[in-house]
DNA sequence: CTTGCAACATTCCAGCAGGTATGTAACGTT
DNA sequence: AACGTTACATACCTGCTGGAATGTTGCAAG
């Protein structure tokens, strides 16, 4: 019975238990009953917040991995002045991010959450894929739209389409992510993100002071 | 009861059906029942040529992946006097073959197959992880030994790193595979390859001619 | 011609999956 | 203080899963 009565707190309890149990298990390989005893709560609580499993798994990618993207990507990338510079920092902070995390539970072992579920549900169900496209939609746009304001300012070179550098961009990304939790070395994203920002470097139009 | 007795045969029709079962459905979501009756054999049959469900997918990365890897990448790279000139025609090819395929059964719709199984069952079981580190590890080699005779022959700027341009265009590869089932339209796939080739170029020796 | 094993076919099963039905206690409302 | 609703808890259920056990037949060697 319960003691105290805490929605919200419950609520997020299940959502993260649910987060941390897709990430390691997949979608369709994570257990609703492993959920509720790591959150430490019953299936008729997780039930009464949640209609099912794929409901649960679409409010784990509403309510958790988009507010990342938008924090990681968007809003880095919506108030700089110099988008170049804001993507190299961005891929600095991520490498950093890299090399301080614990092994086991991190993006090196387990590679992106958002492309995980994208490699393994998109295809089978529309209530992923429409959310999916949405996050990557809206990744890809604060690239490509950062790109043509650095264009506008004469930042960026004018001769680039900035949607497609921006595809290739999150490519790269979520590539390097899917790849490298294979090998589970730090050298592997250190060489992508060496390359990547040579390749971000040359998009800059070249000063001649 | 069985008519005629073909165990090669036998055994390819459960791999190829196996393959199939885990490219749309993901490994864990798989269904031994399903393999069984798309193969048109009975689960005694399947249980005779594999042990077990890891087994048979360890099968379908050994048998049919490892050697689609070779086909692809390595056999083109090796016989190649130019390593761009290669990486590009792999790349046109592989364009044209995402164009002619039909929907629901392909690239465009399912991803990359290596990189599905990577991103699933590489993090849960250790038989998975060293076969695909295997994969890869022969997949990004082809294009690093390419790039360094490339080199060699003056024909690739000596001051890049053919280790993490393998390591980066790998992760394009399969980069784009993962994100570009989401959205499933061909422009995703061809802003990548466009802007990947772009990049290529830039990796040439700049000739004065 | 029989004998033996490989190549299947058939049947069965324990376990866990997601999900439901129902019960009960906390808590805001009037 | 009585009531109704929300927020859980407990027990249970059906379906399917991978896989084991056992049965049967083709076929090649001796």
């Amino acid at each position: 019975m319960p003691r105290v009565r805490d929605p919200k707190r419950t609520r997020r309890k299940v959502l993260e238990a649910s987060y941390r149990e897709f990430y390691r298990h997949g979608f369709q390989g994570g257990s609703i009953n492993r959920i509720v005893s790591a959150a430490d709560i019953t299936k008729g609580a997780l039930f009464h917040h949640f209609a099912g499993k794929n409901e649960l798994g679409y409010a784990v990618l509403d309510e958790l991995l988009t507010p990342a993207v938008r924090n990681w990507w968007v809003e880095p990338l919506q108030g700089a002045e110099d988008p170049l510079k804001a993507l190299q920092g961005i891929l600095k902070r991520f490498l950093k991010r890299l090399e301080a995390e614990e092994p086991d539970t991190g993006f090196l072992f387990n590679g992106s959450p958002v492309c995980n579920f994208a490699s393994e549900m998109s295809p089978l169900d529309e209530g992923f894929r429409k959310r999916l496209d949405d996050i990557y939609s809206v990744w890809r746009n604060s690239i490509a739209d950062a790109l043509k304001r650095g264009q506008a300012t004469a930042l960026v070179r004018p001769d680039l389409d900035p949607a497609a550098e921006a595809d290739f961009l999150v490519s790269i990304m979520e590539g390097s992510a899917s790849v490298g939790k294979v090998g589970q070395e730090l050298l592997f994203f250190r060489n992508c993100i060496k390359v990547a920002r040579a390749h971000l470097a040359s998009l800059a139009i070249a000063s001649s002071s």
